[in-house]
DNA sequence: GGGGGCAATAGAG
DNA sequence: TTCCACTCTATTGCCCCC
């Protein structure tokens, strides 16, 4: 049809933050009153221009570009076509329509406000003021308060603050996020001990069992539960949804936020209208993209459109994704009590002012390495698949894997791939960087392992090892399925089941899958046709956000910068950069370390090549920042050992004090004192220009 | 043809 | 002064190799 031409905006007078959506497309609780065209258009005046503007724009036109394909595959549908699709959709339709399960009472509980709410708890002057958790590059929540400013999860905090300038900026403290988040869980696990945690703020309940034994209702074991929480954590709120599957149960609970229930009762009628006026959306799994094609390729904005439109559903998605499609149009998911999956991951990254320097990139490179090892460590994980991910400074996100034979986990060894990783993508100008491990050592550890204590301290105390977990760790998972998507598997997956994980959270809901649509091929750019997409769920943890605003807020102190001109580093180095001082000295196997004079070390360096973390400098590296570096050498010939004429030293970059960068501005050759500032050690290692590394 | 590995996306909190 | 985070899961498409 080509009746599905949505109307657009009527006429572009001049109101260009209209079409501005790329975030906060969402309705969210809390935002009823807010005068959504002045936020958007603030929102908007601060973000235009912008280099994440641009690539907001870059993607947007990009989708754009793939629905369009997706339209004019459906207009070269024939009657016969559009048939044949019906009643393979009809046929889905029926063996799901099977599936079906109204037996079950399922309770998802969703904190209020989360992070912000537990900082209210221990300092209650905050309380009543509009207040947002995290820094001014990002907010991980905002209090209902702020809400009413337009402020919320995932804005920038300096587009928070221009909404609402009164507003307080209380940064993120995972600890007392997940010691309140133990708190609820043990309410849970009495109406629930195989409950699903999805995040820290976040649980599926099924209370068949309870509601059975007790002879109570779900609404009066959510109104109990919640009590309870309220109880229990001294203060915290939370919203319960009550359906027969996760995937209701999800979004019931948003349904009267902040501190209040909805109930869906298990009755198949009641479900059906439930669902049909329900904007795609809602459903999780479904996000702004999926949302986009479904509107803009399918004219399909409620979930009843669904139904409606099953035969295009199943011409354009794969058979998975269109399950997961049908299945919502239904009201169908999650129904059974997902496994608990271990994770697959870790991984740690950093963003910093964007810069080309490459000695810079090498520091934070091996701040981000040590940082994954320590996590490794703590964990007891190995891995055999490290994953380099880039930021440029327009925004664009790249990958670069390797996999090993061996299972590595040192800083060291993960240093000596990502270094290899990294130079091949230079030059570049970058503004994060981060390191992955995956592919884990089958049998993990065993147990008793060491450093994880904090995290088997956790165990014991929440009971049982299924998922609840921190953070940190492990995750679980639960829920529900995942889903996946895309064709085949279903059979493992479809609708519930399967397996979870371990700790912390996970996604219960399940299904989902979705997809993408359709479209392409390619992965890189070009789409195409071919179709299929999909989706997922999923959830994370992710619990730690904002290294850099967090810490200093306000005056930073930062910083100065190795190499290069102008560099100012956030401070967000420095904590890092400390601990590593040890771990490299150790490296280097306790050198004598005394200072070079800068002409003799020049002299010195003169004859042979360089190389920072293993990665080979061009030749001139040394000289062309001379300047910058504080050359405090720690020398040593190993020609003893390995026959060759082998030099290693530490090369340290050094944090100056603000002033110093102040006056550096002014006079900008004004070199900082050595005294001030900690030193943050990069490996350098330098050998004989006939020779090899 | 299937499996391993890699890159890009979408989504959730 | 500032100028859009961080963790993690899942799916898809492609390439390469046996
Ligand atoms: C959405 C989002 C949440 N979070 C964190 C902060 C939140 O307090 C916590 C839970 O997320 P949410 O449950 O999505 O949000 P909330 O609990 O703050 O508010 P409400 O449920 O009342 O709407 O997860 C992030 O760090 N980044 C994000 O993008
Ligand atoms: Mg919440």
């Amino acid at each position: 049809m080509l009746a599905m031409a949505n109307t657009e905006s009527s006429g572009d007078t001049a109101r260009p933050w209209q079409c501005y959506n790329t975030a906060y497309t969402n309705a969210k609780a809390g935002m009823e009153g807010v005068d959504k065209e002045k936020v958007q258009r603030i929102v908007y005046e601060m973000s235009k221009g912008s280099q994440y503007f641009k690539n907001e724009e870059r993607k947007e036109a990009f989708i754009r570009e793939k629905i369009e394909n997706m339209r004019a595959r459906c207009a070269k549908l024939k009657p016969a076509d559009l048939a044949h699709y019906q009643t393979v959709a009809d046929k889905i339709i029926l063996e799901l329509e099977a599936t079906r399960d109204l037996s079950r009472i399922w309770v998802h509980v969703d904190m209020d406000a989360f992070y912000a709410a537990v900082e209210t708890l221990s300092d209650p002057s905050l309380k009543g003021k509009p207040m947002a958790v995290g820094g001014m590059s990002m907010i991980s929540t905002a209090n209902y308060e702020a809400r009413r400013f337009g402020v919320r999860a995932a804005m920038p905090g300096f587009i928070a603050r221009k909404l609402c300038p009164e507003l307080i900026f209380v940064p993120t403290d995972f600890k007392k996020y997940t010691y309140y988040s133990d708190l609820t869980r043990k309410v849970f696990e009495k109406y629930d001990p195989n409950f699903v945690a999805a995040s820290l703020d976040e649980a599926y309940l099924d209370v068949t069992e309870v509601c059975k034994e007790r002879g109570t209702t779900g609404e009066e074991i959510a109104r109990e539960l919640r009590a309870g929480v309220h109880d229990e954590t001294g203060g915290l709120t939370c919203s319960a949804g009550v359906a027969p599957n996760r995937l209701l149960a999800k979004v019931c609970s948003d349904i009267n936020k902040p501190n209040g229930q909805f109930i869906l009762p298990n009755d198949r009628m009641a479900v059906m209208t439930f669902i049909s006026s329900l904007p795609v959306r809602k459903i999780g799994g479904i996000g702004k993209v999926t949302e986009h094609i479904l509107r803009d390729a399918l004219g399909i904005s409620t979930c009843e459109e669904i139904l409606q439109k099953s035969s295009y559903i199943c011409a354009l998605f794969s058979h998975s994704s269109a399950d997961f499609f049908l299945s919502v149009g239904l009201a169908i998911g999650g129904t059974d009590t997902p496994h608990v999956r271990s994770r697959r991951s870790i991984s740690n990254e950093r963003t910093f002012s964007a810069t080309g320097d490459e000695a810079f990139l090498f520091c934070k490179l091996a701040d981000i390495a040590e940082m994954l090892s320590t996590d490794l460590q703590k964990e007891g994980l190995r891995g055999r698949t490290l994953t380099l991910k880039l930021k440029t400074a327009s925004f664009e996100v790249r990958t670069r894997a390797v996999t090993s034979q061996k299972n590595i986990c040192s800083t060291e060894d993960i240093m000596k791939h990502a270094s290899k990783l990294l130079k091949a993508e230079l030059p570049v100008s970058l503004r994060l960087i981060g390191l992955r491990l995956s592919h884990f050592d089958e049998e993990k550890v065993g147990a008793p392992s060491d450093p994880t204590q904090k995290t088997l301290t956790y165990y014991m105390l929440s009971g049982d090892a299924l998922r609840k977990n921190m953070g940190d760790q492990s995750s679980l998972d639960l829920d529900s399925t995942d889903h996946c998507m895309m064709h085949g598997e279903e059979t493992c997956l479809s609708k519930d089941g399967h397996q979870t994980s371990s700790c912390d959270y996970r996604d219960p809901l399940d299904e989902n899958h979705l997809s993408n649509l359709d479209d392409s091929k390619s992965t890189s750019g070009n789409f195409e046709e071919k179709e299929e997409i999909y989706e997922s769920t999923s959830n994370a943890n992710a619990e730690k956000m904002n290294a850099n605003d967090n810490q200093n807020e306000d005056n930073v102190q930062d910083v100065v910068p190795l190499l290069g001109p102008g560099y100012s580093f956030p401070d967000q180095f420095e904590g890092s950069s400390l601990d590593r001082v040890n771990s490299v000295t150790k490296t280097l196997g306790d050198v004598a370390s005394s200072s070079v004079s800068q002409k003799e070390f020049l002299l010195w360096v003169n004859d042979y090549k360089c190389s920072i973390c293993g990665i080979e400098m061009p030749p001139s590296f040394v000289e062309e920042r001379q300047e910058h570096f504080d050359f405090h050498l720690a020398e040593k010939l190993q020609k003893e050992e390995s026959g060759t004429d082998f030099k290693t030293c530490v090369l340290k970059k050094r944090n100056v004090p603000k002033d110093h960068i102040a006056s550096q501005r002014k006079h900008k050759k004004q070199k900082p004192s050595p005294k001030e500032g900690k030193h943050i050690p990069i490996d350098v290692f330098f050998v004989k220009s006939n020779q090899n590394f």
